[in-house]
DNA sequence: TGTACATCAGTGAACGCGCGTTCACTGATGTAC
DNA sequence: TGTACATCAGTGAACGCGCGTTCACTGATGTAC
């Protein structure tokens, strides 16, 4: 039985979106409190009766961050499994997807902050390591049955690997034709289906 | 036929060591030139002799990064061959050590900034992506006459990615289990020597 | 149903601070004769 | 070998700007009677 959400709680969760999007597009110092306030529609002065700190934002971006991008890599893999594929190749093949490529704002945010996460302040540092050990345990889940549980994080490592090499050459012809390239090896290794 | 070189290059020399110390250490946003300046005993004020601004200094940097790191990893790697180690299997041991996970500031700069270099200036970006496109031919090298040329690309991309998901777990038990069990599963998978 | 008041959510100016960049200047090094 | 001057490399103060955070205030919403 959920009640109405308050005012109140429509603005934190619409602070929360636009700071999810924020930081997977411009990184974790790339947008500030008065930045995300605006785009959510609110004065930056307000800011400090939703967070205690801008830090308490960015953690609580992370993990919706998180379960967004997971919840959209679930959708599109469920289609490419009711078309035949493997739970392993529809995952693969949606992580791996010239569309994630260049949707760095609403897609996986280990893979859009991989290499900042161990410079961040404890709070959040912990909110990215949770999200490190759900991607592995959502690659565990499409493996059920394949191979040791250790390949898990062989993938996940794989997959984010990937999408950042991709990403740090271009949203063009060489970054596609890397994700191109390493997805089919990829597959061609684990898969076949 | 060298020349000497003079105050000026020492100096130059000084403050791109340092730097690229600094943005594997703190990322590209996370040290200013006037931190730079100090840690290779200069004031800021003389910065703008030795480079047009301050991208101009990160694109070198990370080139510097990228020679000294490319180094690095040669070196272990050729002690372990000469041990008995393949070429493959040298690199992966190298490049997932304990000893790479916990020395971000002199390691792989793909590994430290990936996730920050389609957010730089294009100066920057064209780096990067140099870097990245070393990295990718450091693995084929050692792959030479081990399956298609696509699984450069593939172990590459492994290779940061794990080494990213390990640093975001922390340089601890947990950070280290993660590693030990993708290289092992790594190596399992392409190589026995 | 209406009035009086308390609480809530958001506003906007201000704070201290650190940043990249500029610039007039200084002291050291090198060159000409 | 010594002197006079030009050039070089680095100094340190200053600039404009944007940031995270604080705070006194305002207008809207909810509650008591």
């Amino acid at each position: 039985m959920d009640t109405q959400p308050t005012r109140k709680e429509l603005s934190h969760e619409r602070i929360v979106e636009t700071a999810a999007r924020a930081i997977r597009r411009g990184g974790f110092n790339g947008v500030g409190v008065a930045d995300i306030m605006k785009e959510a529609g609110l004065t930056h002065g307000g800011f400090y009766a939703h967070f205690p700190s801008r830090n308490a934002l960015l953690a609580e971006a992370l993990e919706r961050a998180g379960r967004d991008s997971a919840e959209r890599i679930e959708k599109s893999s469920a289609l490419r499994q009711a078309k035949g594929a493997s739970a392993l190749r529809a995952l693969v093949e949606s992580y791996l997807s010239d569309s994630h490529l260049s949707s760095t704002e609403s897609g996986c945010p280990v893979a859009a902050l991989a290499s900042e996460m161990p410079r961040q302040a404890a709070e959040v540092r912990d909110a990215a390591a949770r999200r490190v050990r759900s991607l592995i345990g959502r690659v565990q889940n499409a493996l059920t049955g394949r191979g040791a549980p250790d390949r898990a994080a062989l993938i996940a490592g794989q997959l984010v690997g990937a999408l950042q090499l991709a990403r740090a050459l271009g949203d063009n012809t060489e970054g596609k034709a890397l994700l191109s390239t390493t997805r089919r090896s990829l597959l061609a290794q684990y898969d076949i289906t």
